[in-house]
DNA sequence: CTAATATTCAAGAGATCAATTGAATAATAG
DNA sequence: CTATTATTCAATTGATCTCTTGAATATTAG
Protein backbone atom coordinates (compact mmCIF):
# COMPACT_ATOMS: atom_id res chain seq x y z
CA UNK A 1 0.00 0.00 0.00
CA UNK A 2 1.54 3.60 -1.11
CA UNK A 3 1.72 5.61 1.98
CA UNK A 4 -0.59 8.42 0.66
CA UNK A 5 -3.36 5.33 0.60
CA UNK A 6 -2.23 4.61 4.74
CA UNK A 7 -2.61 8.25 5.68
CA UNK A 8 -5.74 8.16 3.68
CA UNK A 9 -6.81 5.37 5.87
CA UNK A 10 -5.34 6.70 8.87
CA UNK A 11 -7.46 10.10 8.76
CA UNK A 12 -10.67 7.63 7.88
CA UNK A 13 -10.12 6.01 11.26
CA UNK A 14 -9.53 9.25 13.31
CA UNK A 15 -12.94 10.58 11.42
CA UNK A 16 -14.85 7.65 12.75
CA UNK A 17 -14.42 8.90 16.08
CA UNK A 18 -15.09 12.06 15.07
CA UNK A 19 -18.25 10.80 14.09
CA UNK A 20 -19.19 8.99 16.92
CA UNK A 21 -19.20 12.52 18.55
CA UNK A 22 -21.66 14.06 15.90
CA UNK A 23 -25.07 13.78 17.55
CA UNK A 24 -26.50 15.61 19.84
CA UNK A 25 -28.18 12.65 21.74
CA UNK A 26 -24.68 10.40 21.82
CA UNK A 27 -23.38 13.82 23.62
CA UNK A 28 -25.66 14.20 26.15
CA UNK A 29 -25.53 10.18 26.90
CA UNK A 30 -21.77 10.99 27.39
CA UNK A 31 -22.95 14.01 29.65
CA UNK A 32 -24.91 11.49 31.84
CA UNK A 33 -21.88 8.67 31.30
CA UNK A 34 -20.34 11.29 32.54
CA UNK A 35 -20.94 11.23 36.11
CA UNK A 36 -20.07 7.26 36.42
CA UNK A 37 -21.57 4.38 34.93
CA UNK A 38 -25.35 3.56 34.16
CA UNK A 39 -27.32 0.83 32.69
CA UNK A 40 -28.89 1.07 29.25
CA UNK A 41 -32.49 1.87 30.55
CA UNK A 42 -31.57 4.10 33.21
CA UNK A 43 -29.79 6.22 29.93
CA UNK A 44 -32.75 5.99 28.14
CA UNK A 45 -34.99 7.39 30.90
CA UNK A 46 -32.67 10.24 31.45
CA UNK A 47 -32.40 11.10 27.71
CA UNK A 48 -35.87 10.68 26.75
CA UNK A 49 -35.10 8.05 24.43
CA UNK A 50 -36.45 4.46 23.50
CA UNK A 51 -34.28 2.04 24.89
CA UNK A 52 -33.53 0.14 21.08
CA UNK A 53 -32.49 3.78 20.38
CA UNK A 54 -30.32 4.29 23.04
CA UNK A 55 -28.64 1.14 23.01
CA UNK A 56 -28.15 1.78 19.19
CA UNK A 57 -25.72 5.21 20.15
CA UNK A 58 -24.21 3.36 23.16
CA UNK A 59 -23.00 0.73 20.27
CA UNK A 60 -21.69 3.65 18.22
CA UNK A 61 -19.69 5.26 21.14
CA UNK A 62 -19.07 1.45 21.93
CA UNK A 63 -16.98 1.15 18.61
CA UNK A 64 -15.38 4.53 18.23
CA UNK A 65 -14.08 3.37 21.81
CA UNK A 66 -15.41 6.20 23.81
CA UNK A 67 -17.57 3.81 26.33
CA UNK A 68 -16.71 0.42 27.61
CA UNK A 69 -19.89 -1.90 29.11
CA UNK A 70 -19.86 -4.02 32.19
CA UNK A 71 -22.37 -7.08 32.18
CA UNK A 72 -23.70 -7.17 35.84
CA UNK A 73 -27.08 -9.65 35.88
CA UNK A 74 -29.11 -8.96 33.23
CA UNK A 75 -28.03 -5.37 33.57
CA UNK A 76 -25.06 -3.92 30.98
CA UNK A 77 -23.45 -0.72 32.87
CA UNK A 78 -21.83 1.48 30.10
CA UNK A 79 -19.29 3.78 31.21
CA UNK A 80 -17.09 6.38 29.79
CA UNK A 81 -14.03 4.49 28.44
CA UNK A 82 -11.24 7.12 29.70
CA UNK A 83 -10.75 11.01 30.68
CA UNK A 84 -9.37 11.82 27.20
CA UNK A 85 -12.67 11.30 26.32
CA UNK A 86 -13.82 13.87 28.43
CA UNK A 87 -11.11 16.64 27.52
CA UNK A 88 -12.15 16.07 23.99
CA UNK A 89 -15.59 17.12 25.07
CA UNK A 90 -14.81 19.92 26.82
CA UNK A 91 -13.04 20.69 24.16
CA UNK A 92 -15.02 20.60 21.70
CA UNK A 93 -18.26 22.48 24.06
CA UNK A 94 -15.18 24.85 24.21
CA UNK A 95 -14.17 25.52 20.51
CA UNK A 96 -18.43 25.16 19.89
CA UNK A 97 -18.78 28.31 22.07
CA UNK A 98 -16.17 30.22 20.80
CA UNK A 99 -16.61 30.06 17.45
CA UNK A 100 -20.20 28.77 16.86
CA UNK A 101 -22.40 31.56 16.91
CA UNK A 102 -25.18 30.39 17.65
CA UNK A 103 -23.97 28.68 20.55
CA UNK A 104 -22.98 31.45 22.33
CA UNK A 105 -26.25 33.21 21.18
CA UNK A 106 -28.23 30.13 23.10
CA UNK A 107 -26.19 30.05 26.19
CA UNK A 108 -26.60 33.70 26.18
CA UNK A 109 -30.25 33.98 25.33
CA UNK A 110 -31.40 31.02 27.51
CA UNK A 111 -29.07 30.14 30.38
CA UNK A 112 -29.41 33.80 30.62
CA UNK A 113 -27.25 37.00 32.57
CA UNK A 114 -24.28 34.53 32.11
CA UNK A 115 -21.69 37.11 32.54
CA UNK A 116 -23.86 38.01 36.01
CA UNK A 117 -23.54 34.41 37.60
CA UNK A 118 -19.97 35.11 37.41
CA UNK A 119 -18.66 31.79 37.94
CA UNK A 120 -15.55 30.85 39.66
CA UNK A 121 -12.76 28.72 38.39
CA UNK A 122 -11.32 25.55 39.87
CA UNK A 123 -8.03 27.18 41.20
CA UNK A 124 -10.08 29.52 43.43
CA UNK A 125 -12.57 27.42 44.43
CA UNK A 126 -9.83 25.71 45.70
CA UNK A 127 -8.01 28.18 47.07
CA UNK A 128 -10.90 29.58 49.11
CA UNK A 129 -12.08 26.34 50.01
CA UNK A 130 -8.90 25.98 51.86
CA UNK A 131 -9.44 29.14 53.71
CA UNK A 132 -12.54 28.22 54.79
CA UNK A 133 -14.58 30.93 53.36
CA UNK A 134 -16.98 29.30 50.92
CA UNK A 135 -19.44 26.12 50.89
CA UNK A 136 -19.52 24.23 48.04
CA UNK A 137 -22.69 22.53 47.04
CA UNK A 138 -23.11 19.52 44.59
CA UNK A 139 -26.94 19.96 43.50
CA UNK A 140 -26.44 16.89 41.62
CA UNK A 141 -29.16 13.98 42.28
CA UNK A 142 -27.91 11.52 45.25
CA UNK A 143 -26.66 9.00 42.88
CA UNK A 144 -24.66 10.82 41.30
CA UNK A 145 -23.04 12.27 43.96
CA UNK A 146 -22.05 8.84 45.71
CA UNK A 147 -20.54 8.01 42.26
CA UNK A 148 -18.22 10.74 42.56
CA UNK A 149 -18.20 14.18 44.19
CA UNK A 150 -15.81 17.52 44.50
CA UNK A 151 -13.98 16.99 47.77
CA UNK A 152 -15.71 18.88 50.58
CA UNK A 153 -18.97 19.60 49.03
CA UNK A 154 -22.34 19.16 50.24
CA UNK A 155 -25.11 17.63 48.54
CA UNK A 156 -28.43 19.31 48.08
CA UNK A 157 -30.30 18.31 45.19
CA UNK A 158 -31.77 21.22 43.74
CA UNK A 159 -35.70 19.93 44.38
CA UNK A 160 -34.46 19.97 48.49
CA UNK A 161 -32.44 23.01 48.40
CA UNK A 162 -35.53 24.95 50.00
CA UNK A 163 -35.28 22.69 52.49
CA UNK A 164 -31.85 23.32 53.20
CA UNK A 165 -31.43 26.64 53.10
CA UNK A 166 -31.78 27.13 57.51
CA UNK A 167 -28.95 24.80 57.78
CA UNK A 168 -26.94 27.05 55.08
CA UNK A 169 -24.57 29.83 56.80
CA UNK A 170 -25.62 33.19 55.49
CA UNK A 171 -22.33 34.90 55.83
CA UNK A 172 -20.20 32.51 53.79
CA UNK A 173 -20.17 32.53 50.10
CA UNK A 174 -22.03 29.31 48.14
CA UNK A 175 -20.23 27.92 45.22
CA UNK A 176 -22.78 25.66 43.32
CA UNK A 177 -21.53 23.26 40.61
CA UNK A 178 -23.67 20.32 38.57
CA UNK A 179 -22.83 17.92 35.86
CA UNK A 180 -21.10 20.39 33.66
CA UNK A 181 -21.35 23.73 32.15
CA UNK A 182 -24.33 22.92 29.95
CA UNK A 183 -26.14 21.64 32.76
CA UNK A 184 -28.90 24.35 34.42
CA UNK A 185 -28.69 23.02 37.69
CA UNK A 186 -26.22 24.90 39.14
CA UNK A 187 -27.35 28.16 37.35
CA UNK A 188 -31.15 27.68 38.84
CA UNK A 189 -29.48 27.12 42.43
CA UNK A 190 -27.53 30.49 42.09
CA UNK A 191 -30.24 32.46 41.34
CA UNK A 192 -33.01 30.74 44.16
CA UNK A 193 -29.96 31.60 46.61
CA UNK A 194 -29.34 35.19 45.17
CA UNK A 195 -33.33 36.24 45.71
CA UNK A 196 -32.66 34.61 48.99
CA UNK A 197 -30.04 36.92 50.14
CA UNK A 198 -26.93 34.90 49.74
CA UNK A 199 -24.12 35.58 48.06
CA UNK A 200 -23.52 32.76 45.38
CA UNK A 201 -21.93 31.74 42.56
CA UNK A 202 -21.38 28.91 40.27
CA UNK A 203 -18.49 26.21 39.52
CA UNK A 204 -16.93 27.36 36.11
CA UNK A 205 -17.85 23.75 35.34
CA UNK A 206 -19.35 20.68 36.06
CA UNK A 207 -17.79 17.54 37.97
CA UNK A 208 -16.61 15.70 35.30
CA UNK A 209 -14.67 18.74 34.33
CA UNK A 210 -13.19 18.85 37.78
CA UNK A 211 -12.04 15.11 38.29
CA UNK A 212 -10.94 15.41 34.44
CA UNK A 213 -8.63 17.64 35.66
CA UNK A 214 -7.17 15.95 38.16
CA UNK A 215 -8.83 17.60 41.19
CA UNK A 216 -9.26 16.13 44.85
CA UNK A 217 -12.54 14.14 44.14
CA UNK A 218 -14.02 12.07 46.93
CA UNK A 219 -17.07 9.23 46.56
CA UNK A 220 -17.39 6.29 44.55
CA UNK A 221 -14.77 4.45 45.72
CA UNK A 222 -11.69 6.50 44.27
CA UNK A 223 -10.43 8.79 47.03
CA UNK A 224 -7.59 11.09 45.68
CA UNK A 225 -5.07 13.14 46.95
CA UNK B 1 -38.91 26.84 24.48
CA UNK B 2 -37.98 24.33 27.91
CA UNK B 3 -35.12 23.76 29.16
CA UNK B 4 -34.79 20.39 27.83
CA UNK B 5 -35.65 21.55 24.60
CA UNK B 6 -32.75 24.19 24.83
CA UNK B 7 -30.09 21.54 26.06
CA UNK B 8 -31.18 19.62 23.06
CA UNK B 9 -30.18 22.42 20.55
CA UNK B 10 -27.11 22.99 22.80
CA UNK B 11 -26.05 19.40 21.84
CA UNK B 12 -27.26 19.43 18.47
CA UNK B 13 -24.77 22.41 18.00
CA UNK B 14 -22.11 21.14 19.51
CA UNK B 15 -22.54 18.00 17.23
CA UNK B 16 -22.44 20.33 14.56
CA UNK B 17 -18.87 20.92 14.98
CA UNK B 18 -17.96 17.25 15.39
CA UNK B 19 -19.79 16.49 12.46
CA UNK B 20 -17.31 18.99 10.52
CA UNK B 21 -14.11 17.18 12.24
CA UNK B 22 -15.88 13.51 11.29
CA UNK B 23 -14.11 12.88 7.31
CA UNK B 24 -10.73 11.86 6.56
CA UNK B 25 -10.77 14.28 3.73
CA UNK B 26 -11.54 17.34 6.07
CA UNK B 27 -8.78 16.09 8.66
CA UNK B 28 -6.05 15.95 6.22
CA UNK B 29 -7.09 19.75 4.70
CA UNK B 30 -7.08 20.84 8.34
CA UNK B 31 -3.59 19.56 8.74
CA UNK B 32 -2.27 21.31 5.59
CA UNK B 33 -3.89 24.39 7.33
CA UNK B 34 -1.96 23.97 10.32
CA UNK B 35 1.33 24.95 8.33
CA UNK B 36 -0.59 28.26 7.40
CA UNK B 37 -3.00 29.80 5.19
CA UNK B 38 -3.50 28.04 1.34
CA UNK B 39 -5.68 28.93 -1.50
CA UNK B 40 -8.06 26.68 -2.58
CA UNK B 41 -6.63 24.98 -5.70
CA UNK B 42 -3.60 24.61 -3.72
CA UNK B 43 -5.12 22.71 -1.04
CA UNK B 44 -7.00 20.40 -3.77
CA UNK B 45 -3.43 19.68 -5.26
CA UNK B 46 -2.16 19.00 -1.99
CA UNK B 47 -5.34 16.44 -0.95
CA UNK B 48 -5.64 14.93 -4.63
CA UNK B 49 -9.04 16.28 -4.28
CA UNK B 50 -11.10 18.26 -7.32
CA UNK B 51 -11.29 22.05 -6.93
CA UNK B 52 -14.88 21.76 -6.30
CA UNK B 53 -14.91 19.31 -3.59
CA UNK B 54 -12.48 20.99 -1.98
CA UNK B 55 -14.08 23.87 -1.90
CA UNK B 56 -16.93 22.10 -0.41
CA UNK B 57 -15.13 20.89 2.16
CA UNK B 58 -13.84 23.89 3.23
CA UNK B 59 -16.88 25.64 3.30
CA UNK B 60 -17.98 22.91 5.98
CA UNK B 61 -15.41 23.26 8.27
CA UNK B 62 -15.98 27.29 7.57
CA UNK B 63 -19.87 26.88 8.37
CA UNK B 64 -18.51 25.31 11.96
CA UNK B 65 -16.01 27.69 12.28
CA UNK B 66 -12.69 25.81 12.38
CA UNK B 67 -11.30 27.61 9.31
CA UNK B 68 -11.60 30.84 8.16
CA UNK B 69 -11.22 32.30 4.61
CA UNK B 70 -9.71 35.63 3.50
CA UNK B 71 -10.17 36.39 -0.22
CA UNK B 72 -6.99 38.23 -2.35
CA UNK B 73 -7.25 39.03 -5.62
CA UNK B 74 -9.08 35.61 -7.40
CA UNK B 75 -7.78 33.75 -4.99
CA UNK B 76 -9.06 32.47 -1.45
CA UNK B 77 -6.73 31.49 1.19
CA UNK B 78 -8.04 29.42 3.91
CA UNK B 79 -6.31 29.23 7.42
CA UNK B 80 -7.07 27.44 10.63
CA UNK B 81 -9.38 29.80 12.89
CA UNK B 82 -7.41 28.84 16.08
CA UNK B 83 -5.36 26.82 18.24
CA UNK B 84 -7.93 25.27 19.82
CA UNK B 85 -8.87 23.94 16.73
CA UNK B 86 -5.69 22.62 16.19
CA UNK B 87 -5.64 21.23 20.03
CA UNK B 88 -9.26 19.67 19.19
CA UNK B 89 -7.60 17.83 16.21
CA UNK B 90 -4.58 16.82 18.31
CA UNK B 91 -6.75 15.39 20.80
CA UNK B 92 -9.10 13.26 18.30
CA UNK B 93 -5.90 11.80 16.82
CA UNK B 94 -4.81 10.76 20.64
CA UNK B 95 -7.93 9.43 21.89
CA UNK B 96 -8.45 7.43 18.35
CA UNK B 97 -4.48 5.85 18.67
CA UNK B 98 -5.19 5.03 22.43
CA UNK B 99 -9.02 3.67 21.59
CA UNK B 100 -9.33 2.83 18.61
CA UNK B 101 -7.39 -0.77 17.93
CA UNK B 102 -7.30 -0.58 14.07
CA UNK B 103 -5.39 3.09 14.65
CA UNK B 104 -2.65 1.70 16.48
CA UNK B 105 -2.11 -1.43 13.79
CA UNK B 106 -2.04 1.21 11.17
CA UNK B 107 0.40 3.74 13.12
CA UNK B 108 2.65 0.21 13.70
CA UNK B 109 2.34 -1.73 10.51
CA UNK B 110 2.59 0.94 8.26
CA UNK B 111 5.10 3.28 9.64
CA UNK B 112 6.74 0.95 11.40
CA UNK B 113 9.07 0.41 14.05
CA UNK B 114 7.62 3.41 15.65
CA UNK B 115 8.74 2.23 18.75
CA UNK B 116 12.24 2.05 17.50
CA UNK B 117 12.11 5.45 16.25
CA UNK B 118 12.36 6.63 19.85
CA UNK B 119 10.35 9.88 20.00
CA UNK B 120 11.77 12.82 21.72
CA UNK B 121 9.39 14.97 23.54
CA UNK B 122 9.09 18.72 23.34
CA UNK B 123 10.51 19.83 26.35
CA UNK B 124 13.38 17.62 26.36
CA UNK B 125 14.34 19.00 22.59
CA UNK B 126 14.54 22.33 24.18
CA UNK B 127 16.30 21.64 26.86
CA UNK B 128 19.33 19.79 24.85
CA UNK B 129 18.27 22.55 22.17
CA UNK B 130 19.67 24.82 24.87
CA UNK B 131 23.04 23.26 25.50
CA UNK B 132 23.52 22.58 22.19
CA UNK B 133 23.64 19.11 21.93
CA UNK B 134 21.46 18.51 18.74
CA UNK B 135 20.78 19.48 15.39
CA UNK B 136 17.58 20.38 14.78
CA UNK B 137 15.91 20.02 11.06
CA UNK B 138 13.06 20.79 9.80
CA UNK B 139 11.70 18.55 6.67
CA UNK B 140 8.94 20.29 5.48
CA UNK B 141 8.91 22.57 2.32
CA UNK B 142 10.46 25.79 2.29
CA UNK B 143 7.06 27.62 2.07
CA UNK B 144 5.91 25.97 5.21
CA UNK B 145 8.93 26.47 7.32
CA UNK B 146 8.74 29.98 6.05
CA UNK B 147 5.21 30.16 7.15
CA UNK B 148 6.63 29.51 11.04
CA UNK B 149 8.78 26.90 12.42
CA UNK B 150 10.35 25.62 15.49
CA UNK B 151 13.21 28.43 16.74
CA UNK B 152 16.90 27.43 15.76
CA UNK B 153 15.73 24.47 13.33
CA UNK B 154 17.54 23.92 9.88
CA UNK B 155 15.39 24.00 7.13
CA UNK B 156 16.03 20.95 4.95
CA UNK B 157 13.24 19.75 2.81
CA UNK B 158 13.40 16.03 2.80
CA UNK B 159 14.74 15.30 -1.16
CA UNK B 160 17.37 17.67 -0.26
CA UNK B 161 18.74 16.05 2.70
CA UNK B 162 21.25 14.43 0.99
CA UNK B 163 22.86 17.08 -0.38
CA UNK B 164 22.93 19.19 3.10
CA UNK B 165 24.53 15.52 4.65
CA UNK B 166 28.09 17.23 3.97
CA UNK B 167 27.60 20.31 6.24
CA UNK B 168 25.70 17.93 9.01
CA UNK B 169 27.93 17.65 11.82
CA UNK B 170 28.40 13.70 12.63
CA UNK B 171 28.99 13.96 16.35
CA UNK B 172 25.93 16.25 17.25
CA UNK B 173 22.21 13.82 17.16
CA UNK B 174 19.82 15.16 14.93
CA UNK B 175 16.32 15.77 15.72
CA UNK B 176 13.89 16.07 12.37
CA UNK B 177 10.36 16.90 12.38
CA UNK B 178 7.39 17.55 9.96
CA UNK B 179 4.19 18.35 10.20
CA UNK B 180 2.60 16.11 12.68
CA UNK B 181 2.57 12.30 14.01
CA UNK B 182 0.93 11.10 10.91
CA UNK B 183 3.02 12.85 8.44
CA UNK B 184 5.67 10.59 7.57
CA UNK B 185 8.44 12.85 6.26
CA UNK B 186 10.41 13.02 9.67
CA UNK B 187 10.33 9.49 9.56
CA UNK B 188 11.95 8.53 6.76
CA UNK B 189 14.38 11.66 7.23
CA UNK B 190 15.19 9.82 10.21
CA UNK B 191 15.88 6.37 8.62
CA UNK B 192 17.84 7.87 5.90
CA UNK B 193 20.00 9.55 8.84
CA UNK B 194 20.44 6.36 11.10
CA UNK B 195 21.34 4.29 7.62
CA UNK B 196 24.10 7.23 7.31
CA UNK B 197 25.46 6.48 10.78
CA UNK B 198 24.29 9.28 12.74
CA UNK B 199 22.46 9.54 15.66
CA UNK B 200 18.80 10.61 14.51
CA UNK B 201 15.45 11.05 16.30
CA UNK B 202 12.30 12.67 15.55
CA UNK B 203 10.38 14.89 17.80
CA UNK B 204 7.24 13.50 18.91
CA UNK B 205 4.64 15.46 17.24
CA UNK B 206 5.44 18.31 14.35
CA UNK B 207 4.95 21.62 14.28
CA UNK B 208 1.12 22.31 14.61
CA UNK B 209 1.43 21.02 17.94
CA UNK B 210 4.38 23.05 18.93
CA UNK B 211 2.79 25.86 18.07
CA UNK B 212 -0.43 24.97 19.77
CA UNK B 213 1.83 24.46 22.36
CA UNK B 214 2.75 27.82 22.92
CA UNK B 215 6.67 26.68 22.43
CA UNK B 216 9.39 29.19 20.83
CA UNK B 217 8.11 29.98 17.43
CA UNK B 218 10.23 31.66 14.53
CA UNK B 219 9.44 32.86 11.17
CA UNK B 220 5.78 33.69 9.53
CA UNK B 221 6.25 37.20 11.14
CA UNK B 222 5.43 35.88 14.70
CA UNK B 223 8.37 35.34 16.60
CA UNK B 224 8.01 34.60 20.60
CA UNK B 225 9.48 34.29 23.18
C1' DC C 1 -14.27 44.33 -23.95
C1' DT C 2 -12.63 39.41 -24.20
C1' DA C 3 -10.14 35.54 -22.45
C1' DA C 4 -8.35 33.10 -18.70
C1' DT C 5 -8.26 31.70 -13.96
C1' DA C 6 -10.00 30.82 -9.18
C1' DT C 7 -13.78 29.86 -6.69
C1' DT C 8 -18.45 28.89 -5.74
C1' DC C 9 -23.06 27.21 -6.76
C1' DA C 10 -26.59 23.74 -8.09
C1' DA C 11 -28.31 19.33 -9.18
C1' DG C 12 -28.12 14.42 -8.88
C1' DA C 13 -26.57 9.42 -7.76
C1' DG C 14 -24.98 6.46 -4.17
C1' DA C 15 -23.72 5.74 0.48
C1' DT C 16 -24.37 6.32 5.26
C1' DC C 17 -27.02 7.69 9.37
C1' DA C 18 -31.05 8.20 12.68
C1' DA C 19 -35.20 6.78 14.67
C1' DT C 20 -39.06 3.42 14.82
C1' DT C 21 -40.91 -1.01 15.15
C1' DG C 22 -41.13 -5.70 16.34
C1' DA C 23 -38.73 -9.73 17.24
C1' DA C 24 -34.68 -12.37 19.30
C1' DT C 25 -31.51 -13.24 23.09
C1' DA C 26 -30.02 -13.55 27.84
C1' DA C 27 -30.56 -13.55 32.73
C1' DT C 28 -33.44 -13.87 36.75
C1' DA C 29 -37.73 -14.78 39.71
C1' DG C 30 -41.24 -17.75 40.94
C1' DC D 1 -40.22 -24.73 33.10
C1' DT D 2 -42.59 -20.25 32.41
C1' DA D 3 -42.93 -15.42 32.88
C1' DT D 4 -40.55 -11.20 33.32
C1' DT D 5 -37.12 -7.87 32.51
C1' DA D 6 -32.98 -5.82 30.15
C1' DT D 7 -30.66 -5.58 26.14
C1' DT D 8 -29.63 -6.34 21.45
C1' DC D 9 -30.67 -7.37 16.64
C1' DA D 10 -32.89 -6.67 12.10
C1' DA D 11 -35.59 -4.34 8.82
C1' DT D 12 -37.51 -0.08 7.26
C1' DT D 13 -38.18 4.82 6.21
C1' DG D 14 -36.68 9.35 5.72
C1' DA D 15 -32.91 12.41 6.24
C1' DT D 16 -28.17 13.73 5.57
C1' DC D 17 -23.50 13.34 3.55
C1' DT D 18 -20.12 12.74 -0.23
C1' DC D 19 -18.53 13.19 -4.60
C1' DT D 20 -19.12 14.28 -9.42
C1' DT D 21 -20.50 17.13 -13.14
C1' DG D 22 -21.35 21.29 -15.40
C1' DA D 23 -22.53 25.94 -15.07
C1' DA D 24 -22.29 30.62 -12.74
C1' DT D 25 -19.64 34.34 -10.59
C1' DA D 26 -15.73 37.22 -9.77
C1' DT D 27 -11.18 38.92 -10.61
C1' DT D 28 -7.24 39.82 -13.40
C1' DA D 29 -4.50 40.06 -17.89
C1' DG D 30 -4.22 41.61 -22.39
Amino acid sequence: MSTDAVKGELYQSIARVAQAFASGNRLQLLEFLAQGERSVDRLAALAGMTVANTSQHLQALRQAGLVAPRKDGQRVYYSVAGNDVLALCAGLRRVAEARVAEVERLVRDFIGHRDDLEPIRAEELLERAKKGLITVLDVRPPEEYAAGHVRGAINVPLDRLEGYLAKLPRKREVVAYCRGPYCLMSFEAVLKLRKRGWKARRLENGFPEWKAAGLPVAGGGTETA
